[in-house]
RNA sequence: GGCCCGGUGGUCAAGCGGCUAAGACACCGCCCUUUCACGGCGGUAACACGGGUUCGAUUCCCGUCCGGGUCACCA
């Protein structure tokens, strides 16, 4: 089994040098978390940061799911946050292919190599005995067995076509290996297990394809999650074992989740129902909020932005330091993400702001006699996420079925009897508007309350119970009479009125 | 359990031997006000613990405790 050394030469020759590559390698799942997401931010940031080339692969071995779809999740998202890619599955570039699954021969190819070097081997043992092993101790690692093969044992089992794996052959001594985070960490390599690099069915483990893979690609900057900590060792030892020159780790804390409702705190996971990025969009939660904030989980400025929050994507590109990268875990938590969306929200212009609310305010505002527009711009400081929109018009279409308690307020100096008489005096005011204006109902009400010598509020109170039905409301009585036309308001005041008598 | 990593208010965090230990969210007051928001002002609240090193430790070292990660033919 000769090795063609030229085939290697010309992979080396494709991988470009010089610049900074990095690379997002996600499972196609069918969602984001927030986790990868922020690993996908940070990759990008970094590459984008030192003017180089960002990579998206597709690690898509597991087999037996809907790729297709799920791919397009990534896409999706992506492009949502901004995280636009150099090379990729979909836009080609000098090292691909960019899908793992159409990577699949390298790896074997890979492996071989190294076998020839003495640095991986053949193991022939059956998962039987593995097991038996793992049942004498479970923390046993595999007893290299098969590394005592001879070449004509090993040829033996070979034609006689036994199923075998091939594992990494791991050297005495320790390991130390550099992170851009952490620091050195050194491990002794009686901790590590040989590992398997290439599976009985001739598919690479993730760690090999992984490594391989960012070798041919040219990635300079690892950046992963701290989970991959304790592996990194074995990962310096396969570069070594190549010869291959060793990137620049960047192991990111795991976010973790801050439950409002049980108030615990733990690693963030789908499983537990912890809202993905699809979720959160979902929720009417904008994605350059959710991109700003989880770009601040686990990452913060230094210098004279060290007290800087709010950034644009360009802000962040120049602000964004490897070194401002947190080594401890930080947990994702609701209220503050609701502080950005509500500032991102409120930043939009009102025509934005009423495009992005449209759809939410038509969940219970179904009569299209009424100005949307209108509606939105009371809501633009009055919400967090879109999703608070429905409840908070859902008076419009149906005026709610109220207590006549409510016109009772204490701050407002109003009780029944005085809400009865407040309505009793707007009505034919707002009946004799010529012109049904913003203005207009504002004036003739502030004139009346003038008139009667009460507070506006001891006016006011009673008009938007009476049109709204509820206690709280977005915007006051002048907003909604004028959003719900003069018929309708004097419909409700009337109403009102007779729910007093 | 072995190994690895971490530990500043409830949360995100600045700090990188000398500070009254920033700032933000949340929370609590007050102001504004046509309810609620928005906005403005103010407040409560932290260096896990014990040893060192040092003239001096939040900062450096060790131990304890606590938390997380990892020990697969999964990624």
């Amino acid at each position: 089994m000769a090795i063609d050394m030229k085939w290697f030469d010309e992979m080396e020759a494709r991988i470009p040098h010089g610049e900074v590559r990095t690379r997002f390698a996600p499972s196609p799942t069918g969602y984001m978390h927030v986790g990868n997401l922020r690993t996908a931010l940070y990759t990008w940031l970094i590459a984008r940061h030192a003017g180089g080339k960002f990579i998206l692969r597709i690690e898509d071995t597991d087999q037996g799911r809907l790729v297709a779809d799920a791919v397009d999740v990534i896409y999706a998202t992506m492009r949502r946050c901004g995280l636009t890619w150099d090379e990729g599955p979909d836009v080609g570039g000098p090292v691909g292919p960019y899908i793992q699954t159409q990577r699949r021969d390298l790896y074997g190819k890979y492996a071989q190599l190294l076998i020839e070097k003495g640095c991986a081997y053949r193991c022939f043992c059956t998962e039987e005995r593995l097991e038996e092993l793992r049942r004498d101790d479970p923390n046993a690692k595999y007893d290299r067995r098969c590394l005592s093969l001879t070449a004509e044992e090993i040829q033996a089992k070979l034609d006689a076509g036994e199923p075998y794996v091939i594992r990494q052959r791991i050297p005495e001594g320790s390991t130390t290996f550099h992170d851009a985070v952490y620091g050195d960490i050194t491990v002794d390599n009686a901790e590590l297990d040989d590992q398997i690099l290439i599976k009985s069915d001739g598919l690479p483990t993730y760690n090999f394809a992984n490594v391989v893979d960012d070798h041919l690609m040219g990635i300079t900057h690892v950046v992963r999650g701290a989970e991959y900590l304790s592996s990194a060792p074995k990962y310096n030892l396969l570069y070594e074992a190549f010869g291959w020159e060793v990137p620049t780790y960047i192991h990111c804390a795991s976010v973790m989740f801050n439950d409002p409702a049980t108030g615990t705190v733990r690693k963030m996971s789908k499983r537990h129902g912890d809202p993905s990025y699809q979720d959160l969009v979902a929720q009417g939660y904008l994605s350059q909020a959710v991109v700003n904030y989880v770009a601040l989980l686990g990452w913060a400025p230094h210098g004279d932005i060290a007290e800087q929050e709010f950034f644009t994507m360009d802000e962040l590109v120049k602000a964004f330091e490897i070194e401002g990268i947190s080594k401890s875990p930080s947990a994702f938590d609701m209220d503050k993400l609701n502080y950005f969306n509500a500032t991102y929200l409120r930043e939009l212009s009102p025509e934005e702001f009423a495009r992005e609310a449209q759809p939410w305010i038509r969940r219970t505002v179904k009569n299209p006699a009424y100005d949307t527009a209108a509606i939105a711009a009371l809501l633009q400081a009055r919400c967090e996420k879109l999703s608070d929109i429905p409840e908070k018009v859902d008076f419009f279409d149906a005026l709610p079925d109220y207590d006549v308690a409510l016109f009772t307020n204490k701050k407002s100096k109003t009780n029944g009897e005085v809400s009865l008489e407040m309505l009793k005096q707007a009505y034919p005011v707002l009946e004799g508007l010529g012109c049904w204006s913003q203005d207009a109902i504002h004036d003739g009400l502030v004139g009346l309350a003038e008139t009667l010598s009460v507070k506006n509020a001891t006016l006011m109170w009673p008009v938007r119970i009476a049109v709204a039905g509820k206690a709280v409301t977005p915007g006051g009585a002048v907003e909604i009479c004028r959003i719900l036309g003069k018929d309708e308001t004097l419909r409700r005041m009337k109403l009102g009125m007779e729910k007093l008598q």
